[in-house]
DNA sequence: GAAAGTAGTTTCCTATAAGAAACTAATATT
DNA sequence: AATATTAGTTTCTTATAGGAAACTACTTTC
């Protein structure tokens, strides 16, 4: 073909659209300075408490509101799970759920990339 | 192993703190509605002037202050070139950079898991 | 009885994000 | 001369994000 136009044939085109969308809805989902560093943490240290959480290396900076608004929001997205125990002082424990897991390539991908680029950074 | 310990030993833990630490500066370069989606736009369909991003479907309601306010944050962190072309009405074509391009396999993995995403989303 | 630890919530505040609409300035077309 | 296109900028407005500090309510330890 010889058409040397910018956009590929139609089903291609519709295609990938379809796939920016998708990455639009994701990043409306992660957006955020906390939401990753939250399911990251819970990923690779199983499941803990809000006093532990908000202890955090990894989360330092943190306040308590919104720590509690972000929880609140992955457990409505279904990341994560929130659960009471009737401990001698009430805890609370919150796991990343089965579907959370499934974010676990793309929160390496994003560590690859973020390490990569902190090299890059400090070279620059 | 039968660890079942919540915490690793100690230099396990460093490298993951400072991990959750990287996906955090990741997070903090690519947070918001659009940026990822600028990206994959110029990624999937090559160099585009102004206007072409602002008509394309994957950046469906983007306003012109917005477009150009991520362009040039973009810029600023080398992800994408912007190229002054001195045609008859002046032209300015927004080019991934090479940089740009390392972020692929992270987009095709945000592009992959919200896919599945959105038909979770709709079977639910 | 006082202090500390649990898991938050409430109030108040500022900063940034996002967007709509109008505008600029240059050139080109009708 | 009027209209359109290019690539934005400016102004104005609202919404959301993020955070500090104080507070609640319950229990346990000193």
């Amino acid at each position: 073909m010889t058409i040397q136009t910018t956009s590929k044939h139609a089903l291609c085109n519709e295609d990938h659209t379809q796939a920016i969308l998708a990455s639009r809805d994701v990043m409306e989902l992660l957006s955020g300075k906390w939401k990753i560093a939250i399911i990251a943490t819970l990923s690779f240290e199983g499941k803990k408490r809000f006093m532990d959480l908000s202890r955090a290396k990894s989360l330092e900076g943190i306040g308590a509101k919104i720590l509690s608004k972000e929880l609140q929001n992955l457990e409505s997205n279904q990341l994560i799970t929130r659960t009471v125990c009737h401990t001698k002082p009430i805890t609370v424990e919150y796991e990343i759920t089965e579907y959370g897991k499934t974010l676990n390539s793309l929160i390496t991908e994003m560590i690859k990339w973020g390490l990569e680029h902190r090299k890059r950074i400090m070279t620059l």
